[in-house]
DNA sequence: ATGGACACCTGTGGGC
DNA sequence: TGCCCACAGGTGTCCA
């Protein structure tokens, strides 16, 4: 489920149950799944087991779990860090429920409540990962998108793991800072579809919600992002914020059945898309056919006519 | 700085 | 029915 909404759509699902839970014990049914981890399997499971977690955290495509132990293993703070890549799920799931096809890592736990509960990592591609990582202090470590409710004073939340401190705030992030990044905009001369999905400038968009923001802002993928205005840049990014948030609401987008929620369920923001996957279709706001264009070894869809490369 | 190719993987659907 | 190809929401790295 990789973009921010559908992240964000399992970020705050895992919350309720996962903070505050105890890992009981760990289960890794594919190696290839930690291949993010230094150290091993043994190492990931026993650095896991008996961990206290603090919280379930996100910036842009990228969600940790902030771990305590009662005893010093860690010598700095750690988080199990997770990513779903193409594929990914994160389900949690009564103890003996069905299997879930596809199941990578199991790990149990005890809710705070007292509840046991089975968190099961489904990846088909196996491009996503579980990886124990240290957190750190960056320059602009303050994470984004956690609920503010749970151990909200806990200065682990002010961390950022290593494997992810590159990755720059997302629109949904309290502190993104519009004015920083469409001055970032103006001295990019890629395309602008490229800059979109450059998650060291902004995070958590993805090839459905750019294309889907392109077709809004009435751009083409490839006109030059310095080509922009600022006023037309701030619009780009308001089209943006708005359609992650409304993706968000509606619990993400799915089409098949990859792409679930902690429950196994869809989300509902694929009757909204406009561009994505419509190739053929009329554009609603035209009528011209939608057009696909191979690109970036992957698809853009645009409005060959409301989207048109202005050369300047 | 920039763009392109490719690596990491499995599964599904269309055409023949 | 089977086979081959294109395609799928991401990220990182290497090369021109």
């Amino acid at each position: 489920m990789p973009e921010l909404p559908e992240v964000e759509t399992v970020r705050a699902g895992l919350a309720p149950s996962l903070t505050g839970a105890k890992v009981t014990d760990v289960r890794v049914l594919d190696e290839r799944s930690l291949k993010r981890h230094q150290g091993g399997t043994a190492d990931f499971m026993n650095s896991l087991q008996g961990c206290r977690i603090e919280a379930v955290v996100r910036r842009g495509k990228f969600l940790w779990l902030p771990l305590t132990a009662h005893d010093d293993r860690f010598k700095s703070p750690v988080a199990l860090v997770g990513h779903l890549g193409m594929s990914g799920q994160m389900l949690l799931r009564d103890v003996g429920a069905e299997p879930d096809k596809l199941t990578r890592v199991v790990i149990s736990a005890i809710e705070s409540s007292g509840q046991p509960v089975e968190f099961r990592f489904v990846d088909q591609r196996i491009f996503g990962s579980l990886a124990i990582d240290d957190l750190v202090t960056t320059s602009d470590s303050k994470p984004g998108g956690f609920s503010a409710g749970a151990l909200a004073n806990s200065p682990l939340l002010g961390l950022i793991p290593r494997s992810a401190a590159h990755i720059a705030r997302d629109p949904l992030d309290e502190d993104f800072d519009v004015a920083a990044v469409t001055a970032k905009f103006a001295k990019k001369n890629s395309g602008i579809k490229r800059v979109l999905l450059d998650q060291n400038l902004l995070s958590g968009i993805g090839n459905i919600y750019a294309d889907e923001a392109l077709w809004r802002a009435r751009l083409h993928y490839d006109q030059p992002a310095a080509s922009l205005s600022k006023a037309k840049s701030r619009e780009l990014l308001e089209h943006v914020r708005v359609i992650l948030s409304d993706a968000v609401a509606e619990g993400g987008t799915s089409f098949d059945e990859q792409y679930k929620n902690v429950n196994g369920e869809s989300g509902y923001f694929a009757v909204s898309l406009n561009a994505y996957g419509m190739t053929g279709r009329p554009c609603n706001r035209c009528g011209n056919p939608i057009k696909r264009d191979s690109w970036m070894n992957r698809g853009s869809h645009y409005c060959p006519r409301c989207q048109r490369l202005k050369i300047g």
